[in-house]
RNA sequence: GGGCGGUUAGCUCAGUUGGUUAGAGCGUCUGACUUACAUUCAGAAGGUCAGAGGUUCGAGUCCUCUACCGCCCACCA
């Protein structure tokens, strides 16, 4: 009563969402801390960009998690969700490079070190909008812990790693070819430098050989201006038409180097003439050619995308125009032999659109081998699973055949390399780099103090990739953190996107085994794609997005929630409209409604949920009995990150089982003893309460506030449904009630259907004979369930049809015949052709049925439970039939 | 070029180890303001489970091949 009358018939899912995540957050819920007594389960959050703003791809992913919080959480475990955010070295970069450029300034004209501190005064800035986004989606992280990876403690940890990965080989500094832009002037990681399609023009130049005057090699290549900086020709050795040119000498056209002519399984023999000119300073395959052959790499292309001193001739031009002369001068010295317009993929800086140059420089890279061994271990031995299991495949492919890490990157924002070098009059002397946990004060080779620190920082993942631990402040040496390191590591799931398999998850893994000796988590949930209806990947660029805090503003975090979860199923893509969160929407409004009716029903003298076994009417049996296989599916769909089908089994329950027929049957009073509709009541009351804390993980808010409202009424054992315990054991299945209540269910659809088929009012209350031995009893007992149901008149129940009514709808189910009496609606001949038609239908099946029961070998090999059910259903058609043709010649004579 | 996913009702998709007459949401059609809910209720129509072959007493489900769609990885100049 108190509450009930202010509930209004519609939600208001604002008001209740910010009120309760307060009152949670206040009362220190979502808070776990060290606790022997129980057991932890743990979850780290994918870190999110700074820079970012929640995406459906985060509503997604957090739900998940949130799920899986909340569900062991109420299962008893000591729940811990540690958030934090990733400082997204060149997202961020970027973001705040962009808004200096509104103000006419690039990061040069500050230095370093201003720059940087604009970025923190933007991080305060900005850095918790996507914080407060996930407190709107329910998010019921220990916000105390929230963690960032340039936290001081955290930027220890990353130094730490770098200093032991050194001091043990596994860290080296070589040359490699990064996507550098000549207008920005800076390094893009492969994914900020997209391949676009461009067309182009294959040019076929002519290598004269040495000593053999008149004879050429021709190579096909898109950039003449690269010739400058070949230093190889490279066929494929099993190619018979270059075999006996390998190991001699080509001539490099306009400079006239000689060059070398070698074999590689890297040229694809079918593709242009077969042989192929190598640059190893300016392409990253021949790079790699160039590294397996010895070959030089002389640098011709600088930074600003101009010719060196090297390109000879050509020098001081800019790329594009050395390109359009070094052309025209093949031309001339009659080498080049045709140009063929060709369309290819070529990468573009994402900012500015200027072609990616790339370009080789000296980078530091970890060696992978050695980390990656114990990691597919893992995976092999079954200790680290992956859900869908199809991932297993793919990590493990990648893994055996993984290359080492660059991790150097030649911008500001991240963690700077901790690695010095010894300088003598601005030049780098031969003592070896220095690399330790604390700043050197001079050259421990030669004494020399003037130290220059490497420029530049870590690649992101180089700090990610300890998140699990370097969250507890490892490798702090302290024993509270120590203590809580224990308790809490490893954790339990990691629920990611596929995209970050390789970026995030393998490398937590490696790093997990390398420095805590143990495994970083044992379950790794993928869950799919989010993208718009058409299939496209969500995004700002493509202006597909569907905003989820607009789904939250409009109809509550809990329908964002549940219909996402609902409609994607496991490891699977999702393709969202906004019409999608409607089902969410819906089932919030039917679930309020429900209740508040619930709540108005109870009687003052109902006080406690504690039903009377004696006082069970079918129907009570029937939803108890629903109810518990219902908590029984929930568990295991849980358990096994079947999360839609745990969704959707709950929606059926509470809206077609619960509200559909157990509270329509409820409105029944006529028959039923004051203490028979009190223990209803009770079971109402009941049924709503474990189906509150069944569905809370899915739909937090709005099961939180109908706990408290039935809370004014009964002296319920928890003080929020957020640390109620979760329904797990399944009370009684009632098998038989489940089976007579389906019987009673299917009679009063067959009347429903008859009455929509005549199109009787809902005001026409026809008479209704029923003839049946079998379920006689049954249906004796739940006649007013029936009138009330299917809108009857009077019920009769026959044994056997003494006199088949004249005016009646006929009907028949198994074990049973229905008379609706019509007055001078039936036409004779329509019924008599509507019965035939289904006693040929009931003959086929009949026939079909006899067949699969004559087959020796179906008796035979089938286990018998099978050949059970099927003699049982041939009985039911034939009987069936047996009615429906009394029926007909009822009708005939 | 490899690897993976998908193809089931008009649309979007479920369908756990092979076992009744293959389900849901939306949409469509018919009817209803039946005092919790029109974000609702009752009812209906709609499927040779992409195609072919195989295994089996039995296949949407397992195997092989084909077609189309999508994704990921890769060094085609």
């Amino acid at each position: 009563m108190a509450g009930t009358k202010e509930m209004s018939s519609r939600y208001r899912p604002g008001e209740v969402e910010s009120r309760w995540y307060k009152v949670w957050e206040e009362r220190g819920y979502f808070n776990a801390d060290r606790d022997p007594s129980r057991k932890p389960y743990t979850i780290v959050i994918p870190p999110p960009n700074v820079t970012g703003i929640l995406h459906m791809g985060h509503a997604l992913n957090n739900t998940y998690q949130d799920i899986l919080i909340r569900y062991h959480r109420m299962l008893g475990y000591n729940a811990l969700w540690m958030p934090g955010t990733d400082h997204a070295g060149i997202a961020t970069q970027n973001v705040v490079e962009r808004k200096l450029a509104k103000q006419g300034l690039r990061r040069q004209d500050l230095g370093r070190e201003k720059f940087l501190e604009e970025v923190w005064k933007w991080k305060e800035e900005y850095g918790s909008t996507i914080i407060r986004q996930l407190k709107r989606l329910g998010a019921s992280c220990d916000w105390r812990r929230t963690r960032f990876t340039m936290d001081e403690d955290y930027s220890y940890a990353v130094r730490y790693v770098f200093v032991h990965l050194y001091k043990k080989g596994l860290i080296y500094q070589g040359n490699y070819i990064i996507n550098w832009c000549p207008r920005c002037h800076t390094a893009l990681a492969d994914e900020e430098a997209p391949k676009k399609e461009t067309a182009g023009k294959l040019y076929y130049v002519r290598y004269p050989i040495a000593g053999e005057e008149g004879r050429f090699i021709t190579v096909a290549t898109t950039r003449p201006e690269t010739i400058l900086g070949d230093t190889a020709v490279a066929v494929n050795p099993n190619d018979e038409r270059y075999k006996d040119l390998v190991g001699k000498k080509a001539i490099l056209p306009v400079l006239k180097r000689e060059i070398p002519i070698i074999a590689d399984d890297y040229v694809d023999p079918e593709f242009g003439t077969g042989a192929v000119k190598i640059t190893p300073a300016h392409d990253p395959d021949d790079f790699w050619v160039g590294k397996r052959h010895h070959l030089e790499a002389p640098v011709v292309i600088d930074s600003h995308g101009r010719m060196t001193e090297l390109a000879g001739p050509y020098a001081g031009m800019d790329r594009f125009e050395c390109r359009k002369k070094i052309v025209e001068d093949l031309k001339k010295e009659g080498l080049l032999e045709k140009v063929e317009d060709y369309v290819h993929n070529v990468g573009h800086c994402y900012r500015c659109d200027t072609v990616i140059e790339p370009y080789l420089s000296r980078q530091w890279f970890v060696k992978m081998k050695p980390l990656a061994e114990p990691a597919i271990k893992v995976v092999k031995e079954g200790k680290i699973r992956f859900i869908p299991s199809r991932w297993t495949k793919v990590y493990l492919n990648w893994m055996e055949n993984i290359q080492d890490w660059c991790i150097s990157r030649q911008i500001w924002w991240g963690h700077r390399i901790p690695v010095w070098y010894c300088v003598k009059d601005g030049e780098r002397t031969d003592c070896p780099p220095i690399v330790e946990m604390k700043d050197p004060k001079a050259c421990p080779n030669c004494g020399n103090t003037n130290l220059v620190q490497d420029e530049d920082v870590l690649d992101t993942w180089f700090s990610s990739w300890l998140w699990p631990f370097a969250t507890f402040y490892w490798p702090k040496d302290d024993p509270e953190v120590k203590a809580d390191l224990d308790y809490f590591y490893p954790t339990n799931t990691l629920v990611t996107a596929p995209e970050i398999l390789f970026f995030w998850v393998a490398r937590m893994i490696m790093a997990g085994l390398e420095f805590m000796g143990e495994i970083p988590f044992s379950d790794v949930y993928l869950h799919g794609t989010v993208r718009d209806d058409t299939g496209r990947k969500m995004s700002k660029s493509l202006g597909n997005i569907i905003d989820p805090l607009e789904i939250i503003e409009e109809m509550g975090a809990d329908a964002l929630r549940f219909s996402l979860i609902s409609i994607t199923a496991v490891g699977q893509d999702v393709y969202l409209s906004r019409s999608k969160f409607e089902l969410g929407r819906n089932f919030t409004n039917k679930i309020w409604n429900a209740s508040r009716y619930i709540l108005s029903r109870l009687d003052e003298a109902v006080k406690d949920l504690n039903w009377i076994e004696d006082l069970l009417l079918l129907e009570d049996r029937w939803i108890l009995s629903r109810l518990h296989r219902l908590v029984e599916g929930v568990n295991r769909s849980l358990a096994n990150y079947r999360f839609n089908e745990a969704a959707n089994n709950i929606y059926d329950f509470f809206w077609h089982q619960f509200c559909d027929w157990y509270l329509e049957v409820t409105k029944i009073s006529e028959g039923k003893p004051e203490e028979v509709q009190r223990n209803q009541e009770r079971i109402l009351a009941y049924v709503l309460e474990v189906f509150l804390r069944l569905l809370h993980p899915f739909m937090p808010f709005i099961t939180e506030e109908i706990y408290q409202l039935l809370k004014e009424r009964f002296a319920l054992p928890y003080e929020t449904v957020m640390r109620a315990d979760y329904p797990r054991k399944a009370g009684r299945l009632d098998e038989e009630a489940e089976e007579e209540f389906e019987q009673v269910k299917s009679l009063i659809a067959l009347l429903r259907n008859q009455r929509a088929e005549v199109g009787l009012k809902p005001a026409d209350r026809p008479d209704l004979v029923v003839v049946t031995e079998r379920w006689a009893v049954l249906f004796e007992q739940q006649k007013e369930t029936v009138r009330f149901l299917a809108r009857l008149g009077k019920i009769e129940i026959e044994t056997f049809l003494k006199e088949r009514p004249r005016q009646a709808l006929a009907g028949v189910l198994p074990g049973v015949e229905t008379y609706l009496i019509l007055e001078g609606l039936i036409d004779v001949d329509q019924e008599l052709r509507r019965i035939e038609e289904q006693i040929r239908q009931s003959r086929d099946a009949i026939e079909k049925k006899e067949r699969l029961l004559s087959n020796e070998n179906f008796l035979k090999r089938a286990p018998a439970q099978v050949v059970e059910g099927e003699k049982r259903k041939l009985e039911d058609l034939k009987d069936t039939l047996k009615r429906l043709e009394a029926l007909r010649n009822g009708l005939k004579g």
